[in-house]
DNA sequence: CAACGATGCGTACGAGCGTACACAACTCGC
DNA sequence: GCGAGTTGTGTACGCTCGTACGCATCGTTG
């Protein structure tokens, strides 16, 4: 039988689902394909997460927790001095060119949340946070908001069609929206 | 064994498979589920929709086409007097209180685009169209654009947290988007 | 009214799934 | 070093699913 002694075992299935939701969506999520993709027998998956929905919250918590961590250290490398409205576009830029599939799995939470109640809170906090952190770079909390839906929906406009990013467009709105000093374009 | 004459048929199990999506998303699409709601036998499904992917199009582009009929309605009942932002402030809410459903409905489209390849197309018109139809509402096209994406922002927030809609917020951002006359708030 | 294509019906097959469970192998406290 | 509890393994059951296919029945065209 060959029984490995396999420490942290539990985290390398996170991974396996993690991967396997990037690959398939959250709809491939299933038992079997994160054993194989872990190389696990299919009891082991089980065993450390007894329904499929205790692994799917593992999942998206651990997928959120590293998209918030990212956002918080992007917040960190902010130049005060520079417009928030410039800030932002440039960052909405990087990460629509170069991690779609990074967004994408941050976008598969979203939905998730809109059918699994168990998701839900997550995806609360989510948006919670991501306006706790914008507060710190736009004038109020409600300000914060405002932006965050805007960036959703924007990032939502890029992942749907395969149309590409305006930087401009998303300046300039973004400008509009956090007001100040925003040189607000044409 | 039977055999009912059914002209309109085709539609009916369209129908049925739009009634399955709101129920249960498009991860419970299913040539049964729909046969069972049209009340039809399974053979007769597959006969009209070859495969689960013609069927789920075919709903979606439905669903897509009633959307879009809705939001022409109403932008054709719009007073050109009040503020955009009053207008669009207050669609929003009548949404979000009275056809939750509905939205949720059509939000499940653009995840499905996020993923299927064959949604991608349909997902794409539906943005392009409220753009166009905004565009007789708001200034220009650049503007009607960042209001799609900020309202877009903004049900997601709401449908995903079950937190109430803020109506205030609403109208204060996206009065400062839109520009123009917009007494932009506190 | 005959023949033919379109449509409707029932069933069957093979695959993938979640879950349960019995048993094996290990770690750790004593 | 030994017993108990934890972790790993293999397999099996029952279900739902997409799809294929043979046959029945209808409208239509000639």
């Amino acid at each position: 039988m060959a029984r490995r002694y396999d420490p942290g075992r539990r985290q390398r299935i996170i991974d396996a689902a993690a991967a396997v939701v990037r690959a398939r969506g959250i709809a491939g999520l299933s038992h079997r394909a994160v054993a194989a993709e872990a190389d696990v027998p299919l009891g082991s998956t089980t065993y450390h997460f007894a329904t499929l929905d205790d692994l799917l919250v593992a999942v998206l918590r651990q997928i959120n927790a590293e998209w918030l961590a990212d956002v918080e250290r992007w917040a960190e490398g902010v130049d005060p001095e520079t417009e928030p409205a410039d800030e932002l576009a440039r960052w909405l830029g990087e990460l629509l060119t170069g991690e779609r599939a990074r967004l994408e799995l941050e976008y598969e939470l979203y939905f998730a949340a809109l059918r699994h109640e168990a998701a839900r809170p997550l995806a609360a906090e989510c948006l919670d946070e991501m306006g706790r952190i914008l507060t710190r770079i736009v004038p109020d909390a409600a300000t914060a908001r405002a932006v965050v839906a805007l960036i959703d929906g924007l990032t939502l406009q890029a992942l749907l069609t395969d149309r590409p990013y305006d930087p401009e467009g998303a300046r300039t709105a973004l400008a509009r929206i956090i007001g100040g000093s925003g040189h607000s374009g044409a």
